[in-house]
DNA sequence: ACCTGTCAAGTCTGG
DNA sequence: CCAGACTTGACAGGT
């Protein structure tokens, strides 16, 4: 099994790079002249672009070729108080720019929407709000030119104190949505409420691929283990980009499965991240895999960022059946 | 330079 | 029914 690693939005090790640079709006509101106060939200946003792309760069050096994009680079997009204001064909060329180094260099990128992008909320605000979301982070993707394996991941949402009818809701919900924000959607189990079966069930109905969190499903477990849902949840991955491949011409590959990984923070606060990745849990889980699983994509969630994917790196050398293949990716 | 409180969002809980 | 907790990185405003 080919293994590879990634991390999320920022570097620790790259000083001064947030792809994250905000404004409030409480300050934006207070800035007289309108006008002024949208070409800095602009300008911020084109700074978070090319942090952005100074994180690729890092990200190459160090073989990782992975990586989740923030998803604040235009700040107070989608906002109320904003209007209709959307930057994002302005900054296309920035964009294109990102995109085109990903792409050239074969690198897996995605977005995460925050949890307020809920589609099995049962008030017409929020839903209107998650759909013209999911259609910015879109748009983001096809500005970097990238094809449909470029993904957004989300949870399905919260319950309402019936996960049936919100397990329905969902599901309408999710199937209004146009083709090709569906083709875009990758599901992840929830640490609170859709745990990895259902959320499985949801993917399959809807055919979308399911990212596992192994995290989540240890403080959040369903009825069968993740070793054991684990089959199903890789044939969810099957083909799912098959039109990708043959965008891509000459190396029709497969989109390998994602999982997310992240260590408890501590006793107290177990659904916390912790710092770094504790190598012992997720080796179990790997080794239980391994043998029907070709290649597979672990997305890091610590709070060390890249310096938790160099130290889980270190960590795996000392691991029987392990062989190394570069500063981010291993065989086992 | 550093510290503390606030901000965004939607859901959920406690009172 | 409403206020506060939750989460996260970064702003905002104070010292």
């Amino acid at each position: 099994m080919l293994v590879r690693l990634g991390y999320v939005a920022m570097s620790v090790v790259v000083k001064n790079a947030s792809p994250s640079k905000t404004m409030t709006y409480a300050t934006f509101s207070k800035l007289g002249d309108q006008e002024a106060a949208l070409r800095k939200l602009e300008r911020i946003s084109a700074e978070n672009i090319a942090n952005t792309l100074r994180l690729l760069k890092h990200n190459r050096a160090h073989d990782i070729e992975m990586y989740r994009c923030s998803s604040k680079l235009i700040p107070l997009l989608g906002h109320d108080g904003l209007g209709d204001w959307d930057p994002i064909e302005r900054l296309s060329d920035a964009f294109a720019e990102l995109g085109q180094y990903a792409k050239s260099h074969r690198m897996r990128i995605s977005f995460h929407p925050d949890h307020f992008t809920v589609l099995s909320t049962p008030r017409e605000e929020v839903l209107k709000h998650s759909r013209a979301d999911l259609e910015r982070h879109v748009r983001m993707l096809e500005a970097m030119g990238l094809d449909k394996s470029a993904k957004c991941n989300i949870h399905v949402g919260g319950t309402y104190g019936n996960k049936e009818t919100a397990r329905a809701r969902f599901i309408r919900n999710f199937q209004s949505l146009s083709e090709r924000i569906r083709e875009r959607i990758t599901l992840e189990n929830d640490d609170k409420t859709f745990n990895a079966l259902e959320t499985l069930e949801i993917a399959e109905e809807v055919g979308v691929p399911m990212v596992l969190d192994i995290h989540h499903d240890a403080v959040n477990p369903s009825a069968q283990s993740a070793d054991e849902l684990w089959p199903r949840i890789q044939r969810t991955w099957e083909g799912c980009c098959r039109q990708a491949e043959q965008d891509s011409g000459s190396e029709p590959a497969a989109l390998p499965p994602k999982i997310h990984v992240s260590s408890p923070k501590s006793e107290k606060d177990p659904r916390g991240h912790a710092d770094y990745i504790e190598l012992p849990p997720l080796m179990a889980f790997l080794r239980a895999i391994a043998p029907s699983t070709p290649r597979l994509d672990i997305m890091l969630e610590a709070k060390m960022k890249d310096d938790a994917l160099v130290k889980l790196m270190e960590a795996l050398r000392g691991e029987e059946g392990v062989s190394i293949r570069s500063q981010a990716s291993f065989e086992l």
